[in-house]
DNA sequence: TACACAAGCGCC
DNA sequence: AAAGGGCGCTTGTGTA
């Protein structure tokens, strides 16, 4: 069963229950109490789950959330448009609901930011979605879906946008008084607005006086300079090559750069835009990353530093059950290229060190290996390395390859769900066709040879996310919502689970069992195997 | 003053 | 000769 929404005003909004083919089953209703209504008709239909269809999950959810409603499933038009979009070549082009329905009457198309702001409403911050212009949508796009084989995909991108809103709502728990200590202890307490903290200017004093000249250590320009005035050329101010200089100031500078980091995009002010109630509110952006992997807006959450680990800490009696893919891309690659030499060493726990002996016993080799091949590396040791990829892997090999000649040719390429990577733009076609393109044509095919590992990884992921949601809502029913384990936090290859500790082991378990059925759900009868490493822990930081 | 871009580095 | 994919975030810098 499937009921769309529509927007209203206020709190209110517009219900119309749909069949499995978008047909309309009934009237549009308007409803004064949203939330309401969506709660008592999700649980009222105790054996057929609703699948509430809207057009952005991203902006209807998160009212639901506060008012305390949670929803199983959902249709979203606008994430779905995205990938239908793209499938079709189409990259980029307006997905909000207007625009759409917009292309399906041969309408111009508004641009997505024009159709956000719309006409302005009474009641709301933004246009009301019209409950006709959702059903309408929707039907389409079931006929679209259906053509292009992208079921399992949209139905996962949709799990996702729940995930998100959820994970966005509820929060990883964030202990503030330990990322402050944290902070102090590596760089002094916090300094009044316009200073340094203590540490910080200590070193950039530090610096100044090795170099002879005072200098902002934040402006590389001046770096490279000051550094020319002591006889030291330095063709930029990376850390790699900072660490091959010898002078005192290079110590100095790398150990400024390493703190003024962490203070500028993770220290006070961060925690203040970020962190209330002790926990840490991200704003995901589900299929941000055309990979299909996500982004945030806001925050950072995909960018935590390490050490900051230490400040998110279960609340009593709870644990964090944090669980990650071993070494996933290799090991999608094995499945996507059904190549069974290297889905035998996917076989193992470690993969690399599965692979070592075919490299000279040498697990490092191995990884660089593999990567090179998924990233098209050919600096250092790679070639020879590649060459013996390309003998004893020769089906993984081809796949890879493949992937960088289609997108050498401004073809496409898909993940493994069907995902698919943006065309070429007129610019680089006009630059492909001369001698002086090449590189750009390499480039492309590193970035599609990539895609194709990196999207279907997410696929996986996505998919994961998806089944372990679903038992987590199951381990949910019955317990009063402030009890129920909670999905806090998704990184690419990794979950972490907030859950009473008597939870933790079936919280474990269902990761697992996620983890196998996104692996069969998305490449079907494969021997590769996709272990989680998994462990519960108080404190993030003692997961690994 | 506002903005776009580059540099640099955090994560996968 | 060198040649690694994807992001977000902040500061510095150049341009309008």
């Amino acid at each position: 069963m499937r009921i769309a929404v529509g927007g209203g005003p206020g709190d209110g909004g517009v219900l119309r229950p749909v069949a499995d083919d978008g047909s309309p089953l009934g009237p549009a209703e308007p409803v004064a109490d949203l939330a309401g209504a969506v709660a008592a008709r999700e649980h009222a239909s105790a054996g057929d789950v609703v699948r509430w269809v809207w057009a952005a999950t991203g902006r209807l959810y998160p009212r639901l959330l506060r008012a305390g409603v949670r929803v199983g499933r959902c249709h979203d038009l606008e994430l779905t448009e995205a990938v239908l979009l793209g499938h079709a070549g189409r990259f980029g082009e307006p997905r909000s609901l207007r625009a759409a329905l917009a292309r399906l009457e041969g309408r111009p198309v508004p641009d997505d930011k024009a159709a956000r702001e719309g006409p302005p409403t009474l009641f709301d911050d933004g246009p009301a979605d019209d409950i006709d212009a959702v059903v309408a949508v929707h039907a389409d796009q079931l006929r679209r879906v259906s053509d292009t084989g992208l079921r399992l995909l949209v139905a996962a991108e949709s799990a996702g946008g729940l995930v998100a809103a959820e994970m966005g709502h509820d929060g990883l728990p964030w202990r503030g008084e330990v990322h402050d200590a944290l902070l102090t202890e590596l760089m002094g307490p916090r300094p009044a607005t316009g200073l340094r903290p203590r540490r910080l200017q200590e070193l950039a004093d530090a610096i100044g006086e090795a170099l002879g000249r005072r200098v902002n250590p934040d402006s590389p320009a001046q770096v490279v300079k000051a550094f020319g005035t002591v006889g030291v050329t330095i063709s930029s101010t990376r850390s790699r090559v900072l660490h091959e200089v010898e002078h005192p100031a290079a110590a100095l500078l790398l150990e400024y750069k390493e703190l003024a980091r962490l203070y500028v995009a993770h220290g006070w002010s961060w925690m203040d835009s970020w962190v209330r109630d002790g926990r840490f509110r991200p704003e995901y952006v589900v299929g941000g990353v055309v990979s299909g992997r996500w982004a945030t807006s806001g925050g950072g959450a995909l960018q935590i530093p390490k050490v900051l680990r230490r400040a998110v800490v279960a609340d009593p009696g709870w644990r964090l059950v944090v669980a990650d893919a071993a070494q996933l891309e290799p090991r999608v690659l094995a499945a996507l290229a059904g190549d069974r030499a290297l889905a035998l060493a996917a076989g193992e726990s470690d993969l690399y060190d599965a692979l070592a002996g075919v490299f000279g016993g040498d697990r490092d080799k191995a990884k660089i290996a593999m990567l090179s091949a998924m990233y098209g590396g050919s600096s250092g040791d790679a070639p020879q390395l590649l060459a013996i990829m390309r003998r004893r892997f020769p089906h993984a090999y081809e796949y890879v390859e493949s992937a960088a000649r289609a997108g050498e040719a401004g073809k496409l390429v898909r993940s493994r769900l069907g995902r698919t990577c943006p065309s070429p733009s007129q610019a680089w076609r006009d630059l492909a066709v001369q001698d002086a393109g090449r590189s750009a044509v390499r480039s492309r095919g590193r970035f599609t040879r990539n895609f194709v590992v990196q999207a279907s990884a997410a696929d996986w992921a996505l998919v994961l996310l998806a089944a372990l949601r679903r038992r987590l809502t199951a381990m949910a029913s019955g317990l009063a919502p402030e009890d129920a384990p909670r999905l806090v936090f998704f990184q690419h290859d990794e979950v972490v689970v907030h859950a009473p500790e008597e939870f933790a082991d079936t919280v474990a378990t269902a990761i697992g069992e996620a983890a196998e059925e996104a692996r069969h759900l998305v490449f079907g009868d494969t021997p590769v195997r996709f272990p989680m490493e998994t462990a519960a822990v108080t404190c993030y930081a003692d997961a690994k």
